[in-house]
DNA sequence: GTGCATTACGCGGCGCGTAAAGATC
DNA sequence: GATCTTTACGCGCCGCGTAATGCAC
């Protein structure tokens, strides 16, 4: 089988009909072109070239089979420039972005991330952590910038951005929006309404109330991060959120915790996937942006 | 770089979309293909194949490139087929028949060998043992059937098929005719006619008498073989030829010699040089009509 | 458990470079 | 002797197979 190694060398000897010559064009030693010359001949059975001193003649069957190489070597040149070109301009980015906290990125992302890099195209779904996390590893996404539990999936790639302090949320007439920070005896018995199973911050409670031998009193579950916010704002009851979930002009009032916890936030992608140049530039960006918060 | 390997790899999985599948048909083991597709989406760069429990999905990006390898390969194969044809087929033998003897094979070849193998394209070139060796060396003809002293040259093939007898040939009425064989010192001073010396003929006859601390006399050289059974058979001087040059209708005399010697006869292809099909079939045919010689 | 894919590992071959020899002018 | 090609030889890498492991149904 005449491989392509073999087609290039082949086609410098001849342009040059000059061993020497060609192999300095191939950055490769003269003997490597000697040797595969004789070999290409050896295999395919044919006097590609006619030694007359030291001068390489390319005979009429060698001619002939340049001119079927010369036919194939620029193909796949071509096509080693279309992959490239296909691994560096995979300009469609699929990603998750956290329900809380995804109102502080998302106008960033879409303005000024877009305004830097109109050809990449962004599709942003939100979701809870959880099943956005299923869907990088189904591959129905290409990023999930999310909430995650280390060791979630084997078959992912965690990227830790930073943390999340978790609060207490409450509205601001409620006997504990004034404190500082509140203990766990203080907010255990607190009716709360809580964003469900497919959010990580669900989770976390659950463990916390678990650790205290206690379960809390959810009156509500919701995927929806407006409807927690709607009813907690209505004085109806409380919640954990991220402290970055609650924005300054809301009515709502967030209490650190006196044993704090956090919730890891970064980037998820599928382990073995290639990152491609645009998805690179953008996790970049979101690692930039983070920086400052 | 992507090699030719790769690409039939990644064309079969694609078609079965399973790589044991692939593996059978490709006759490799299944790991091999396993990991020539992994390197093969690293090298690229691109995410080739979407694994679904263990059903492999070709993606969009692996569809595209399946394209491009799809209208590569079949050159490649054509490629193959067009060098294994040329070896095979290269049915223009330019060959050297020896001037003595040639008159016993050119009949042959030309009428049994031709009609047998009517494709083959014979071009024959009657000239002497020297020059042709030379020819062959110079890639001016592909075969020289011929005599030759082994080791004329480090770049020739010799391949031996006969001994040539050299007798002593004269007129029939010269005093030697009638001698069933003669010593050196019975021709020792005859007057010769010899081929000239681009024939292996004459420097064999000069040897001979340097051996014996002499020179031949010789009256006149000639490439011609016709000219020097012309002047044989003149009764003008005598000549050394071999026995199978002279032929029974002829008006000359073929005497042995006390001290006889041979020139070897065979065939010579230059080294190195490849041997195609169609030549060694004539090789194969001169072999076989020169056991019963 | 069965079928498929992946990982681990050792072997062999091949392409390469260096160095030396050979050939041609 | 200068230039170019070929031969000799050793090394490193890569593709391969076997065997073991991992996963999914």
């Amino acid at each position: 089988m005449m491989t392509l190694t073999q087609m290039r060398y082949f086609y410098e000897v001849c342009q040059w009909q000059n061993i020497t010559k060609a192999a300095e064009h191939l950055h490769v030693s003269q003997p490597t072109i000697s040797v595969a010359m004789q070999t290409l001949e050896a295999e395919t059975g044919l006097n590609l070239f006619h030694r007359e001193g030291r001068k390489l003649v390319v005979t009429p069957e060698g001619s002939k089979l340049l001119g079927k190489v010369n036919h194939i070597l620029p193909q796949m040149d071509q096509l080693e420039t279309e992959i490239q070109d296909m691994a560096h301009n995979r300009n469609h980015i699929r990603m998750a972005l956290p329900l809380q906290i995804g109102t502080r990125f998302l106008p960033r992302i879409l303005g000024e991330f877009r305004l830097a890099h109109p050809q990449i195209k962004l599709e942003i779904i939100e979701t809870g952590g959880i099943s956005a996390l299923q869907m990088v590893e189904d591959e129905k996404l290409d990023i999930a910038l999310t909430n995650y539990a280390t060791g979630f999936s084997q078959k992912l790639c965690y990227q830790k951005l930073y943390d999340c302090e978790c609060c207490f949320v409450t509205y601001p007439f409620h006997p504990l929006a004034k404190r500082k920070s509140v203990s766990f005896a203080d907010f255990a018995d607190e009716e709360l309404v809580m964003l469900d199973s497919h959010f990580f911050i669900y989770r976390m409670v659950h463990d916390l109330y678990t650790a205290h031998s206690c379960k809390p009193r959810v009156i509500h579950f919701s995927p929806y991060l407006h409807t927690i916010k709607n009813l907690v704002e209505s004085g109806i009851c409380s919640t954990f959120l991220a402290r970055q979930a609650v924005l300054p002009d809301e009515n709502l009032v967030a209490v650190a915790l006196e044993e704090p916890f956090y919730i890891n936030s970064g980037i998820v992608t599928k382990k073995g996937r290639q990152v491609y140049e645009d998805e690179q530039q953008l996790i970049d960006y979101l690692q930039q942006i983070t920086k400052d918060m």
